[in-house]
DNA sequence: AATGAAAGTATAGCTGT
DNA sequence: ACAGCTATACTTTCATT
């Protein structure tokens, strides 16, 4: 049981999910709260696991892997595990930053990062032989990112 | 000019990249330097940019936007700002959060939070009637996410 | 030019009321 | 929520490589 935020959580949540550097006092003079009152919220819903991580957002161009791909998959369904060993693998893979299982002409939908098409190629290679559940891909390459981010509205 | 990264940058974005509250000794001890080290590095990439915002993930399920969705668009060629302003449109947008200019079928690509069908549906229609340059869109439903993140690999 | 160590400053987080 | 306390994180300085 996760539940039971109320809207200074919200407050809270909506600040950290654009800045986690955020002092709790200068959160505390926007939402309302003293910072003590700030820090025990953040630290519960820390360990509630409501905030699940708190990350650095790097600029792709610096890091060698400035090129994004999105790639869809088919998967066998036959055998009912097929995701879960998927899933354990690509958690191994740090090329791959997301990977979403859904409905439509796909079943997989794949966000990978590359320094190359060349090494996507590789990686893709890669991909199939080690997990023949896939059967068969098809890729957009992101031309330009117009939006990236994690957050979610939290509102009510 | 941003590059000339070594390798203990490199060290420092992949640890901060999974967790940007770790403290500058406990990094230090990691990649090898002193805490004050770590602290001058990361001043200087959070200055210039390379370090781009350092922000808190979110369990969806307790934001009240539990549902994702993978949207394909095409978008019409014929004005070339369609694109950007279609970009600053997504901006002031909270339930889209990443979106893609890519090649092939589609032209863009964007991932979506919504509290349900209905309101994705809304949403949509929202975007439709505001954004002419839109012409056709489809849609993935997430069934499951299996891997989240931004992560992006910079080890040479 | 950048490091590491130490000193100094500031601030964060915790406690009790 | 506030005040007081403790701990510690970041900054600055400086000698060193």
């Amino acid at each position: 049981m996760v539940d039971g935020l109320d809207d200074f959580d919200r407050s809270i949540l909506d600040i950290v999910q654009r800045d986690c550097q955020m002092k709790a006092e200068a959160i505390g003079h926007t939402v309302g709260l003293s910072a003590s009152a700030v820090q025990r919220r953040l630290k519960r819903m820390r360990e509630q696991g409501i905030i699940k991580a708190e990350i650095a957002v790097v600029d792709r161009r610096v890091t060698g892997n400035p090129m994004t791909f999105i790639t869809g998959m088919e998967i066998e369904r036959d055998n009912y595990d097929a995701l879960a060993k998927f899933r354990a693998w690509v958690d191994r893979q740090d090329h791959i930053q997301q990977v979403y299982y859904v409905t439509g002409a796909v079943d997989i939908i794949a966000i990978v990062t590359a320094h190359d098409v060349g090494q996507y190629d590789e990686l893709m290679a890669q991909l199939m032989s080690q997990n023949p559940q896939i059967r068969r891909m098809h890729t957009n390459v992101v031309l330009k990112d117009l939006k990236l981010g994690m957050m979610v509205p939290v509102q009510s």
